[in-house]
DNA sequence: GAAGATTGAGAGTTCAATCTTC
DNA sequence: GAAGATTGAACTCTCAATCTTC
């Protein structure tokens, strides 16, 4: 096992007179690193119930909403993902009888995804499984955890991410 | 424009009686979100290179390197992919000119990914307007990227991702 | 004409299976 | 038999093009 990967490429970018860029490459590079190896325990945690993170997230959302159903495009926009996707994502849960297609009532040109009893139960399911995995110890102790999100928040704030709560 | 999505997960995590997990997992989405700004930013920037990020970490390796080339296997230990992501990876840059393979002097078995002159130019242009575009402002206060890295780091460390200076 | 959704193509990843060389 | 690399299959994501409905 070799020492850290991402010290050592801060100090190449160093050497190589890029100094200013160091710390941002290296933040970067360890958000995507540690995006991967979050990831990783995610799907191996999700893999009995036959889910992605990203339909788990589709479900969920279901889950959560009052009626239990959404239109296809405001799940994208909702999920920050593209169309296809989302039509991909609610294809693979429609075969697994987690969700089910309906036309909407007062628009022919939009299509509801609606969560089934036996998507409910799954989510429910997915969602202790990964709470106990993953969620209740994401690898860094508490404080520093929400020090990070409170950081991210910022920059997804700045980003355009959300709107400002005013 | 709605409000913050994670801080609305957060709330509907609290009220589904899953307190305990409701940060960890506002830290995992933070993560997965910031992850997918930051790549985006990334893709647009490496565009005009004809360069995916991994193919720009897979060049930077190679550039950074004594002799300027690697074992495939090696690559990717150093990249954390898998050896068909290295064999595809490699296959695209070679056909771009930016590396050649050649088989290692001493051990039939293996092959060596080596960087061309052309490949050192282009890593290097490639780096810089990394460096300008997303690297020297990625979108956080320094003190706070430096915070952030700092705790990824102890993370990866406890995740088993390299070794400890001993 | 614009909005919503789907389709097909292209790129990337992972896995299992295969082939060659040690 | 094990190590290194490649191949083909399965999956996901994105983009451009298409189709239907407003």
């Amino acid at each position: 096992l070799a020492l850290d990967p991402i010290a050592e490429a801060h100090r190449n970018w160093t050497e190589h007179g890029w100094g200013d860029a160091a710390d941002g490459m290296a933040f970067v590079t360890s958000v995507v690193r540690v995006h991967q190896l979050l990831l990783a325990r995610i799907d191996q945690t999700l893999d009995p119930f036959d889910l992605s993170f990203a339909r788990f997230e589709l479900l969920m959302l279901l889950l959560f909403t009052r009626k239990g159903e959404l239109p296809l495009g405001k799940i994208g926009v909702r999920l920050q993902v593209h169309p296809a996707s989302v039509t991909n994502a609610v294809n693979r849960l429609e075969s697994q009888g987690l969700v089910v297609r309906r036309p909407h009532p007062d628009d022919g040109r939009t299509t509801l995804a609606r969560i089934t009893p036996a998507g409910r139960r799954v989510a429910r399911r997915a969602a202790d499984a990964l709470n106990a995995a993953v969620f209740t110890e994401p690898g860094l102790p508490s404080a520093s955890a929400t020090r990070v999100v409170a950081a991210f928040t910022a920059l997804r704030r700045d980003a355009g991410d959300f709107a400002v709560r005013g």
